[in-house]
Formats: C-alpha cells, sequence, structure tokens
DNA sequence: CTTGAAATTGAAGCAGG
DNA sequence: CCTGCTTCAATTTCAAG
C-alpha cells in the first residue's frame, strides 16, 4: 500500500516526521518500538524514518537529564556578562573558557546590553560567589556580571507545539 | 570480589556511579552496555547501578536533541520579562501560560531586575516578534520586556566536570 | 554490592511490494 | 517510500557469592 505523497513543512518535514518527532519529545522512554506502535506502524518504517532523521541532521543525538537538586546542587543562577573590550578573538576565548567553568550548564552568546548568559549551578551560596569571582570576574575582558538567583526552571513545549 | 566500601560524596554518591554518569554525559550514545565495558564491570552491575540511580532521582530521564537550525527554526532569543504586580496567584498563573507558548524552550523564574527569563526560537525576525506581541506582552501583568538576540548557544560542562 | 548465564526484548539488515 | 521476516545485539531477570 503506497500512501499518498505527504505535504512537507518549511524544513521538508511531513506530517508523520512531526509525529514521531513530537513522540520523542513526549515520552520520556525513547523506544523506537513504543514508538511505532503508539502511532500504528511497522517498526521498521519507524526506523527508516528515525534513521532519515538522523541523517538530515534534525536528530542531533539524545541526552541524559540529571537532577541537580539530587546531585546535591540545588542553587541555580542566570550569570549576565559584560565586557569592556569586543575585539572578536577575546571574545570567542573567553566563551570557550566560560563553557568550560565546573558549574556551567548552559552559556548564551547574547547581543544587545549583555554578552553572556551563563545558566550556572552551584551546592550552596559560597560556591556560587566562588564561581562568579574566582572564574568569570577574574578574566579582564569581564567589565560586569549580574546574578540572578533561579526560582525555578520549566521546560517550555518547544517549537513543535501543536 | 567483595570491593572495599566505597567514600560517598556529598549527594550519597561514590566514584563508581559518578563514573556512569560522566560516561553517559560524554558519550552521545548511551548504550548501557558501552558504560560497562569502557568501566570495566559487568553488564548487570551497570544495570544495576543505573537502576539505583533512576531510583533515587538522580537520573530523571533521556530526552532527544533537536537541532533547531533544521526544524527551520534558525532564530533564538532572550525574552526578559518584567511584571508590573508580583501577586503570588498571578506570577504562578503567567509562568504556566509562558510555558505553553509556541517557542518557549525553557522558562526561568528569576530573582532580581528581571522576573523571567524565556530562552526562545523562531523562524524569522517576523515570528520572534509575534511570539513577543502576541503571547507575552498580550498578559496583564507584563510591564516589560526585552528581547536579545541569541548569537550562538553552547552547552556548559556541567556540575561534574572533574 | 557484584556477577555470570539464561531468558526476554528491541534493533538492524534485507529483499520484495 | 513502506513492510514483514530474519538475524543479531542489548537489556532484564535471577539466584548465587
Amino acid at each position: 500500500m503506497q500512501k499518498a505523497q505527504t505535504p512537507k513543512g518549511a524544513a521538508g518535514l511531513d506530517p508523520l516526521d512531526l509525529a514521531i518527532l513530537r513522540a520523542l519529545l513526549t515520552d520520556s522512554g525513547l523506544t523506537n518500538k513504543a514508538i511505532a506502535s503508539r502511532l500504528g506502524l511497522a517498526e521498521s518504517t519507524c526506523a527508516y524514518r528515525l534513521r532519515t532523521l538522523r541523517d538530515a541532521g534534525v536528530i542531533v543525538g539524545t541526552r541524559v537529564k540529571l537532577s541537580l537538586e539530587a546531585l546535591g546542587f540545588p542553587l541555580q543562577a542566570i550569570v549576565k556578562v559584560r565586557l569592556g573590550s569586543h575585539n572578536a578573538e577575546h571574545v570567542n576565548t573567553l566563551y570557550s573558557q566560560l563553557t568550560q567553568v565546573p558549574g556551567v550548564i548552559a552559556a548564551f552568546h547574547v547581543a544587545g546590553e549583555d554578552d553572556f548568559h551563563l545558566h550556572v549551578a552551584a551546592e550552596n551560596p559560597e560556591a556560587l560567589r566562588d564561581l562568579v569571582l574566582k572564574h568569570i570576574t577574574v578574566h579582564r575582558v569581564v567589565r560586569q556580571t549580574e546574578t540572578q538567583l533561579i526560582f525555578e526552571a520549566r521546560d517550555g513545549v518547544g517549537v513543535l507545539a501543536q
């Protein structure tokens, strides 16, 4: 049975691809077989689409999610970093160094008032202070930092929301 | 062969647990068997530790990483949201609504100058504008927003860096 | 807590529709 | 592009040390 040619979205994804991706995002257990049965298609078909999505670079990989609290890092913060000089090489070097700082979960190079936003985690307030003072403000290009405690972090629905 | 009792860290994790977690974070292919062989222990042992870590809530789950660019969302931004009123119920209601906005990848409720930081993705500048104007600033409690384009996003080493 | 072997389940390859 | 079948590898279970 040959299905009708499916309409393609802006990124070349048909509804089946989107359904598979949504299932992957929804179900924590990302078993390739479970998706097939849930969507009512053969396992080999699902595997084929998954491989295609992987080859196309849509699915980059899969990562474990750890509980920062359970690991003993109950404190999270956003550290805004502002530079005194914006020499391209200096900025890039600093960027690489910031991502290597223990406790830095994610780093964003942003346009506007701030230069970098760092999402960090720490064991306690003292560790957070040391993270900022000993690993961020020590760099000469860093002119100013501003740390905002995170009360709560939540995931959003993302770009595939229906 | 009974190994010596292992020293526990602050979160009750021994060196073997940490080694397993680091292997999980490092290797994109999170095959349970590969970890066992890499660390030189039996598969069943590795599986046992993994189950324990899961039951303890350290390993929350596993999520697929999609390429926002490949999906057709090449634009990312941080949207700072500031409120006019800080009534607890209003704040919480807004928080829930913001996480449901299509394009919102993550949301942070922060202390300080801003109230929320939203990590968003959009297909193009117009879509980004619509996201902010039609889904965020429409709420009465939102007093002000500030959108900073993300030049580049990178992952940090996290809290388990050696 | 660790382990090897058995038993179950899921993934990968392949050729046909 | 979809599918069932075969082959293979991995996860799970369990009883013992």
